[in-house]
DNA sequence: GGCCTGAAAAACGTCAACTCTTTTGAATCT
DNA sequence: AGATTCAAAAGAGTTGACGTTTTTCAGGCC
C-alpha cells in the first residue's frame, strides 16, 4: 500500500507523523491559539483524533466532548506563570547537571553553543522547518542533559514546548545578545558555579518572557 | 483535571469512559506494570487507541509503533526519583498555598482531613472504586488548592497519579499514624508556618516511599 | 538436542460508511 | 425590530471490515 504524506517520511505510522505535524504547527503558531480544529481538514480522521488526544494530555490542546478540539489559548498571565515555574524546574535541572556532568556533557554544550552561533535566524522555511528554533532547543537540552532525574527532565521538556509558542511570537526582537547570554551560562556551568549559572539562566528566561 | 467516571457518572463519550477505566486500572495496579496491553481485549478499538494515546502522553503507558502498548514499568530507582521531584513540586505548591490561602482554603483542608479520618481502609470495592484512595487524593489536593500557579498544580497532579501506583503496592503497611501526620501538616499550614509545613510534608512523602 | 526456516495466527494500523449531537440560518411570532 | 422555533447542514463519535506487520509455533536441518 501507500505510505502517506511528506517528502521524507521517517515516521513508521501515519498517526505518529500526523501528531508531529500538528504539534509543530501549534508550536510555530501556524495554528492560532484558541482557534477551533476541524478534524476533517487536518488529514485522515482516525490519525488526527489520536494525535489530538495525545496533544490534549500534553496541554497544547483542549478538548470538550461532542464539541471538538481547540488550540490551547495563551495569555500574559499564563506566560508569567509558565516562566516562573520554568525558572524553578530548569534551575533544578541545571544544578543537577552541574553536579553530575562529565566530559561528554561539557562537549555537548560547547557543540550546541557553536552550532547556534553559526545558525542565522532564517525566516522559517516553507516546509515548516525552523533551524534556529531547533538548535535553540538542542542547546537548552544539552545544558541540562547531565541531570540525573528523568522526571525533572520530562517536566522540563513539557514546559519548554509551551514556552516555544510564546518565543515564536516574540521573534524579530533580535536586538538582544542571545549568544552572549548563552555563552555566559555555559562558562558558569563549566566552572561548576551552580549559583551563578542558575542566576544567569533565570535572567535569560525572564528576559525572553519580556515580549 | 480529571473527573473519575463511575457507574453513577456515565460519561458523554465512550472514549472518555474507556480512558478513565484503563487509567484507573493502571493506577490501582490491576494492570501489572510492564505488561502488554491487547487492544482487542480492552473494548472498542478506536476508543481504546485514543485512550492509550492520552495515557502515553501522561506517562502511564509506553508506546512503540507497530508493537503495541505497555503499562509503564516501575522500579525503585523511579520511585526514588519521583519522590525527590514530588517533594520539590509539592513543597513549592504548599508554600504558595500558605501564602495565598484564604478561609475557604482552610475550610477545605479541615473538611478533607475529617473525611479521611472517618474513611476506613476498605479492601477495594469490586467495581474498582477505592474510597480511601479517593479521600487521600482529595486531601492532598485541598492542601495545595490555594496555590496560585496553574502550572505547578498541573505538574503536581501528574506526579501524584504516578505515586498512586506505588502507594497501591505498599498498602497494608497500616502501622503508621497517617492521620496524625496529615493533622500536623494542616496545623502548620493554618499557622502559616511554611518552612515547618513543607518539612513535614517532605517527611510524609519520604516515609510513604519506604516500601 | 539446538537452531534455523517458513507458514499460520494474532495483533496493529488504516479506511470508509454510518449515527448522533451541535450549530447555523431562515421563516415565524410577539 | 428582536426573539423564538424548527429544519437543514456540518461536524463529532462510533462501528465493522480490510491490509500489513509482528509474533508464534511446528517442521526440517545441522
Amino acid at each position: 500500500m501507500f505510505q502517506p504524506t511528506g517528502p521524507d517520511n521517517p515516521s513508521r505510522s501515519l498517526t505518529e507523523a500526523t501528531y508531529a505535524r500538528i504539534r509543530a504547527d501549534i508550536v510555530a503558531c501556524r495554528l492560532a491559539p484558541g482557534s477551533k480544529l476541524k478534524i476533517n481538514d487536518l488529514g485522515q480522521k482516525q490519525a488526527v483524533r489520536e494525535a489530538l488526544s495525545r496533544l490534549t494530555a500534553e496541554g497544547l490542546i483542549t478538548a470538550e466532548p461532542q464539541r471538538g478540539f481547540h488550540v490551547a489559548p495563551i495569555s500574559v498571565a499564563d506566560l508569567q506563570d509558565l516562566t516562573r515555574v520554568r525558572c524553578q524546574i530548569e534551575g533544578a535541572c541545571l544544578r543537577s547537571a552541574i553536579q553530575h556532568g562529565d566530559v561528554p556533557w561539557e562537549s555537548q554544550m560547547l557543540a550546541a553553543l557553536h552550532a547556534m552561533s553559526r545558525t542565522p535566524a532564517t525566516p522559517a522555511g516553507p516546509d515548516g522547518a525552523n533551524p534556529r528554533g531547533h538548535v535553540h532547543a538542542v542547546f537548552h537540552r544539552a545544558l541540562v542533559s547531565a541531570c540525573d532525574s528523568p522526571w525533572l527532565l520530562r517536566i522540563r521538556e513539557q514546559l519548554y514546548v509551551q514556552s516555544e509558542r510564546y518565543r515564536q511570537l516574540s521573534m524579530a526582537k533580535g536586538d538582544r545578545d542571545l549568544d552572549g547570554e548563552h555563552r555566559r551560562i555555559v562558562d558558569a556551568a563549566l566552572a561548576r558555579d551552580a549559583d551563578l549559572a542558575v542566576e544567569l539562566l533565570t535572567q535569560h528566561l525572564n528576559r525572553t518572557a519580556q515580549a
